[in-house]
RNA sequence: GGUUCCGUAGCUCAGCUGGAUAGAGCAACAGCCUUCUAAGCUGUGGGUCUUGGGUUCGAAUCCCAACGGAAUCACCA
């Protein structure tokens, strides 16, 4: 922000005239005043004091005075306790930086143009076997929400994902359909598509696991230990024997299998969208595994040719990567088929065909952090110039108060039930509140609560630091009060009432001219003016929950404000006009900052 | 065991590029609606910032070690 960058070079004037060197701007530590002094901007002396060659007190003195003297219109006065200097900016300066707020458009975004770096984002990444839970919901939202911050901060970016569309998970969905499933169809049965797929998937588990148990008892009343039965009868059992040989047909392309692959898949896909669509998230461009893995193996050949891997006498390939403190990866197997890491490195290898990439970005969980690492060093070696530094965007995984959410054991939140509960809770909420939506449509009043129920549901998700696990407790449901998406969506809904208001009245908020600001006042500015920092800082560091967090301090200011003045009622025009110019300028920012994180906000709520 | 990540109020989390007396929310208690939306505001109580060293004028923040928890170390994806 422009006040602060006149103080820096000022404060380094300073110490080059009064003590006759120049200082690194590093040096300068300027931060927000604490709330019990006087002022608005503090500098931290301390480190000039091997300059100066004086006491604490004495040294802040001698800057205040230059400060005073130098910046007259910028620095109104100042006071100084032990090492820290006090600042108190003029009121025109906060007005005038105000009024820059309300006119710039994209208050605290970077320009995009075609020359800005493009950066890959890869997120959702889903298998079709099962619906969407929580664990997926997370990642959804985080890698839209980091989407939205890179491209504030300046970069041309591709929203990509990499569908799962292949492998014996799948397998184990159709052949369970086909033994048990009568014919049935998302039609017939009204159920989403990958819902009814994942019906499958846990029938042939539950099957599996009986069969599976009969075996071991089986083997071990032959007199098998229990370690050595389980083995062989996980070997043995005729439905995963079935589901393997299905997995092999694919690969052959049998010509019934992959029909029933793709009707399947079609199924999955239909339910999928419906859910993103629910969540708002999308992508620009999408892969599926079952296109690209054949790619890797093109790449894992030319790399063996180079000799970066190595094959071993049963004929699979392999990167030694002890040099790098790591082990050796297996590449493809003897058999010649691919594995995760084989279809990873043909993904890249197709994705750099498509786009440009100057950055990629994975956002999956931490669970593997390792295979990201070992990918990193691959790319790289295999000539990815974006390889080496890609970012792994690892992300923590959601805990339920019994533990870690396992879908065959059905302990998992199916994300379409939790957004249809959260949108149902903020509907009987505003029901408790007739007075607010007199006058509203049923189909506002139903707008407003899917609005208000994801808002809780993103924001509760996107305020936590994305690397720590989170913990998500099923039976209380997620809070509508606090530090919440609706409490920021309120303020907002709050400022939008006035704002029609005024204009009703004929109010027009036009320049705001010259007036005596409140301390409360220049808070709720100076907190308007940390948007961009917010924004840059959540790039940087590619922490989304630096917005969702900026967004609640802004909104607890603007609440603190409001409470203690009146605006509209406001009879001093002067004072109306700049306290409507605040409330319009918040509202702005509300909007684009929740707008970041993937959150609608209501006109009225 | 190796590697990586985490440990802050009863609970859920901020603060971590070193700066003043460590902050919010929830829960508990006490207040504030004839006045611009009370999903709000104000107040009270609640802390060995896991522990022990080190660096520094100054450490929740940086370094080292220990303890506790999580993930991972597959011819699964």
């Amino acid at each position: 922000m422009q006040i602060e960058q006149k103080i820096t070079q000022a404060v380094l004037a300073a110490i080059k005239t009064l003590y006759g060197q120049d200082a690194p701007e590093q040096l300068v530590q300027l931060g927000a005043t604490k709330k019990e002094f006087e002022g608005q901007l503090t500098l931290v002396v301390f480190p000039f004091l091997k300059i100066s060659r004086k006491k604490p007190e004495d040294t802040a003195q001698d800057i205040g005075q230059y400060l005073v003297k130098q910046l007259p219109d910028v620095v109104a006065r100042f006071n100084v306790i032990k090492g820290f200097l006090n600042l108190v900016i003029a009121d025109a300066c906060w007005i005038s930086l105000l009024s820059e707020i309300q006119q710039d458009e994209h208050y605290g975004m970077q320009p995009v143009t075609d020359q800005s770096p493009l950066v890959m984002i890869e997120y959702s990444s889903p298998n079709t076997n099962k619906p969407l839970h929580l664990g997926h919901v997370r990642n959804n939202l985080l890698g839209w929400a980091l989407a939205q911050v890179m491209q504030a901060n300046g970069n041309r970016v591709v929203k990509t994902n990499i569908v799962n569309d292949r492998g014996i998970h799948i397998c184990k969905s159709m052949l369970a359909w086909q033994k048990w499933g009568n014919g049935e169809t998302p039609e017939s049965t009204g159920m989403k598509g990958d819902h009814l797929i994942g019906k499958y998937y846990v029938a042939f588990d539950q099957h599996y696991r009986a069969e599976r148990q009969q075996l071991m008892d089986k083997y071990m009343a032959e007199g098998m230990d229990e370690e050595a039965a389980k083995e062989r009868a996980e070997k043995e059992s005729p439905l995963m024997q079935e589901a393997r040989q299905m997995l092999v047909k694919w690969e052959q392309n049998d010509p019934e299998v992959r029909g029933l692959w793709k009707r399947m898949n079609d199924w999955v896909y239909a339910g999928f969208d419906e859910t993103y669509r629910a969540l708002g998230v999308g992508f620009d461009k999408i892969y599926y595994e079952s296109q690209t893995y054949l790619e890797g193996k093109e790449k894992v050949m030319e790399g063996l040719e180079k000799g970066f891997f190595y094959r071993r006498d049963d004929g699979s390939v392999w990167a030694d990567l002890t040099g790098e403190g790591l082990d050796e990866k297996l590449l493809l197997r003897a058999d010649g088929t691919s594995v995760y890491m084989t279809q990873d490195i043909g993904t890249a290898k197709l994705r750099f065909q498509d786009f440009p990439i100057d950055k990629m970005i994975y956002v999956v969980g931490n669970e593997q952090n390792y295979h990201f690492q070992v990918l990193s060093i691959l790319l790289d070696k295999l000539g990815f110039k974006w390889g080496k530094d890609l970012v792994h965007f690892s992300y923590g995984m959601v805990e339920l108060p019994n533990g870690k959410m396992k879908s065959r054991e059905g302990t998992v939140v199916d994300a379409d039930d939790l957004i249809a509960k959260m949108i149902e809770d903020a509907r009987t909420m505003s029901e408790d509140k007739v007075n607010k939506l007199e006058g509203i449509s049923e189909e506002e009043a139903q707008e407003i609560a899917r609005i208000v129920g994801l808002g809780a549901l993103k924001y509760f998700i996107l305020k936590v630091d994305a690397r720590k696990n989170m913990l998500f407790n099923p039976e209380e449901s997620i809070d509508f009060n606090g530090n919440t998406g609706p409490f920021i969506q309120y303020t907002y809904a709050r400022i939008r009432s006035i704002l029609r208001k005024a204009a009703d009245a004929g109010i027009v908020s036009k320049e705001p001219p010259s007036a005596e600001l409140s301390e409360k006042e220049i808070a709720l500015v100076q907190q308007l003016a940390a948007f961009g920092a917010a924004v840059r800082q959540a790039g940087s560091d590619y922490n989304v929950s630096v917005i969702a967090n900026y967004c609640y301090d802004l909104a607890k200011e603007f609440n603190g404000f409001y409470h203690d003045f009146q605006i509209l009622k406001e009879s001093d025009e002067q004072k109306r006009a700049i306290r409507l110019a605040l409330c319009a300028a918040v509202a702005k920012v509300i909007k684009s900052g929740m707008g970041l994180l993937g959150i609608e906000v209501p006109e009225r709520m």
